[in-house]
DNA sequence: CTGTTAGCGCTTTCAT
DNA sequence: ATGAAAGCGCTAACAG
């Protein structure tokens, strides 16, 4: 089943045929109405292999992220690949698993698969890896990593716009003694969360003290055994802010299991605004970081670089914001 | 760059080439390791397309699911995936969103990317479905739904053993008033699951009033609009059974509400173990259907269909078990 | 408006 | 063991 045989039965040439599967408008009416039938009739599908082959565009999109099972991503995933559907395009999905080792793997699966653009959204991108693409001309849009470049945009993440609101949020119900539970620092886009916090406490005139900066790991694990430190201490935080909601729901946890209660005892703000964050009990106070306006962004980026609309100017941010719920309360 | 430039490079013909990435032993090994040199120094990767246009073969599978964002699908993807990329096949992934129609579309284009194979993970599955895959020839590998055939492998949930194992559960803990809120009746897979519910506590001597059955849609919010219902009753249940772990959450969401407490006041048990079911407060006891051996199971089905190897009288069963956690209680 | 034809990059006979 | 050459199914000049 091929173009040819749709064209014996509909009577022309296979050139006719082409054109009319890609809608040229050099095709008369009345011999697009008849190929069209041949083709509903043969139930003829084009080969896009041989189409990638001789127009050099595959049509397919390359989305690397660290995880699928970490909640962070099925929502970005999804929004990515429905928004490319649309417009007629693959999303080929590839997981890192947080391991830079297998990012390079990803990417050649991409330019074995020749990806007209790649997103890569993982959280711990190395921007030396647009060597790659770049010298294969893929376009490739990253988040808060690199620069913009004909050839490549970054999506800029405003941490600090959250992180101050949540922090705005505390101090408005008397919290002062604020603790922080980080992600692994050698990510900056948790390093960034952290500056944020520690600046934010600083332009409010309050030092942060070492003992209330707690080291997580963005897992359940790593809230659970922040918490418990923090809860060790003399004067433990009345508040705490977390890197992500993982994190908090370990903490949250940890409050728990201590014969503690949120928000009574203490008040928590998570990062994110995973889905499950307001089914927490209490319900999560959290920080949205919008998956869908993430992808939306990353997409759109993506077929600029691809149509080569100069990007270099363009600037890319995606907010984030306090969503109040159940986790905080009045000191 | 391509395998002629290669074959250049190494002095050799672009069928040597050829041979040597395919593994073939008709090359010298020298010859071979010329190859080798040429292609590395070059940075070739084969173009996947091309190979696919002359063999056939696109060395790519479909995995047709409901919706990425509902927590049971992310592990299933990405162990099908894992083992997939293991052996070097390519994951295309689609998302009905629960919607037959969405579904012919998902067909389509694994159709038109010319897949080697195609599992169809949904629960919304349709054997008709079968139809448009098998003129092409294209292997399928359902959940649930159809027979094994020449070109289609079914794997089978023993939705059963789970929820006989619940209700014994139940039953050692003294309950006897158990209700069951069911997911949307139309899914083959959610009516078995009531099925066995009643089936099982038939018996176990007891009659299930209707009183006791509550539809829900497999969502939070049918879990808390079923709840609700059982909750007004004049003799509400003092367990309830429920058909997922969505609905359970929106289950225990509203018991809590209510001013009751689980499992002090009423005992659940939910279905799947989606990874948030251990962080609810209690954690959610709860029927264990491995996401993991479905995917593992699935691709080596399809990889024997794929191998053409006569399927029909294997059966691919998935058991499910019981996971005792902290939302049951004895009366 | 329609047809003819030369490839796209690769694999695979068929020779040698 | 290696090479020459014929396609795989499609698109895009070019010709008419």
């Amino acid at each position: 089943m091929n173009i040819k045989e749709v064209a014996k039965h509909a009577k022309v040439s296979t050139a006719t045929v082409s054109r009319t599967i890609n809608g040229s408008d050099k095709v008369s009416a009345r011999t697009a109405e008849r190929v069209r039938k041949a083709i509903k009739e043969l139930n003829f599908y084009p080969n896009t292999h041989a189409r990638t082959l001789v127009s050099g565009r595959s049509r397919m999109l390359g989305l690397i992220i660290s995880d699928i099972t970490n909640p962070f991503f099925p929502e970005l995933v999804k929004h990515f690949e429905d928004q490319a559907v649309q417009k007629g395009l693959e999303v080929i999905i590839a997981n890192t698993d947080y391991k830079p080792r297998r990012m390079a793997e990803c990417i050649r699966r991409m330019v074995e698969r020749k990806v007209d653009g790649t997103a890569i959204m993982t959280s711990e991108a190395d921007p030396a890896l647009l060597i790659e693409l770049t010298r294969r001309n893929i376009p490739t849009v990253f988040m808060d990593t690199g620069k913009n470049s004909p050839l490549s945009a970054n999506i800029n993440i405003d941490y600090e716009q959250g992180i101050q609101e949540g922090l705005q949020h505390l101090f408005s119900l008397n919290h002062r003694k604020i603790a922080f539970i980080s992600g692994p620092l050698n990510l900056q886009s948790a390093q960034r969360r952290l500056d944020a916090f520690v600046s934010g406490m600083k332009a409010r005139g309050i030092k942060v003290e070492n003992e209330m900066i707690e080291k997580g790991d963005h897992r359940i694990e790593g809230g659970v055994f922040a918490m418990r430190n923090l809860l060790r201490l003399a004067e433990p935080p009345t508040a705490v802010m977390t890197s992500n909601d993982m994190t908090a729901i370990g903490a949250l946890g940890t409050i728990h299991d201590a014969g503690l209660q949120v928000p009574r005892d203490v008040s928590l703000i998570g990062f994110d605004d995973i889905s499950f964050a307001h089914l927490t009990q209490p319900p999560l106070t959290t920080i949205r970081l919008s998956r869908s306006q993430l992808a939306i962004t990353a997409l759109a980026a993506l077929e600029r670089l691809m149509r080569g609309e100069n990007e270099e100017d363009v600037d890319y941010t995606i907010p984030t914001h306090l969503v109040m719920r159940g986790s905080t309360r009045t000191l």
